[in-house]
DNA sequence: CACGGATCCTGATGGC
DNA sequence: TGCCATCAGGATCCGT
């Protein structure tokens, strides 16, 4: 479920309750994708300071080191009923003076790892290679163009590998580059500067509007009140094969790139 | 070294 | 109802 939107949402409806937390206990469940890194046990005592986050990484910061969270592809996050039993697919809990926090992850591709900080061997492994922040003052339109004259790779699996920018996943691959009017499958490096323009606003304008509406929902993304998010409803390719575009009724493609699915409008995205 | 493909894991869905 | 194949919002690793 978590694509930027859902994650930055996920952040926002944590970060009143984690400041200024203390950890009572920490219970792990099944292994994730990748191991803590540190003893359970040695964490508790430690105060939660805030939550920030990099590309679909969250990064809890603590009074000592830091938890770098990822939800993966079936994650989410969310405070837990004191006292409640962790749950099949409840996979890492943290419980806390305000209350537990837990991640809860099916296929648990997701991953709870402690680092001292960011320059920490292990982050610079999982956030060095990390590319601009759609959100942020880096990413600008000239940048962005750069980046791209360099990649011979099809422009929507440039999006997805996340080293030019962070965040955009399958969904919002799909919606930005349709709003952008650009075919998924065209080289990276074969875009003029007037279509990475067109493409650099679609992906602002696609990701601030999935915060705003509270992230997508697909089976069923929910931030950690539950309350869910509204944007798939907005979809205008994603998940639309074989269905009348919105905006030309020409139906929507779908094809494969990379073993993912991709959504286009034929007539609308041009090659 | 840039790329495509296989891979991790579980659940939902659809065809027969 | 069961069984099987396919698909799913991510990202790393490995071989070419």
């Amino acid at each position: 479920m978590p694509e930027l939107p859902e994650v930055e949402v996920t952040r926002l409806s944590i970060a009143d309750r984690i400041a200024g937390a203390l950890i009572l206990e920490v219970r792990q469940g099944k292994p994730l994708r990748w191991p803590l890194q540190v003893e359970p046990e040695s964490l508790v005592g430690r105060r939660l300071v805030a939550v920030r986050r990099r590309g679909k990484y969250l990064l809890l910061e603590m009074d000592q080191g830091l938890l770098l969270m990822h939800l993966g592809m079936s994650g989410s996050l969310s405070f837990a009923a004191s006292a409640s039993e962790m749950g099949k697919h409840d996979h890492f809990d943290l419980q806390t003076t305000q209350g537990i926090l837990r991640l809860n992850d099916p296929r648990r591709f997701g991953a709870v790892v402690y680092v001292r900080n960011e320059q920490d061997p292990v982050a610079e492994k999982l956030l060095g290679r990390l590319g601009m922040e759609p959100l942020g003052s880096e990413f600008d339109p000239l940048r962005f163009f750069q980046a791209l004259r360099a990649r011979k790779t099809s422009i929507k699996q440039i999006l997805l590998a996340g080293d030019v920018v962070v965040g955009v996943g399958n969904i919002y691959a799909c919606e930005a580059l349709f709003l952008a009017g650009i075919r998924p499958t065209v080289a990276a490096s074969r875009l003029s500067r007037r279509r990475t323009d067109r493409l650099h606003h679609a992906i602002c304008e696609v990701l601030l509007r999935a915060v705003a509406m509270g992230g997508s929902t697909l089976r069923n993304f929910s931030n950690a009140q539950g309350q869910d998010g509204h944007f798939q409803q907005e979809a205008m390719v994603y998940g639309r094969k074989g269905q009348d575009c919105k905006v030309c009724e020409t139906p929507v493609c779908a094809i494969r790139q990379g073993q993912r699915s991709t959504f286009f409008c034929p007539k609308c995205q041009k090659p």
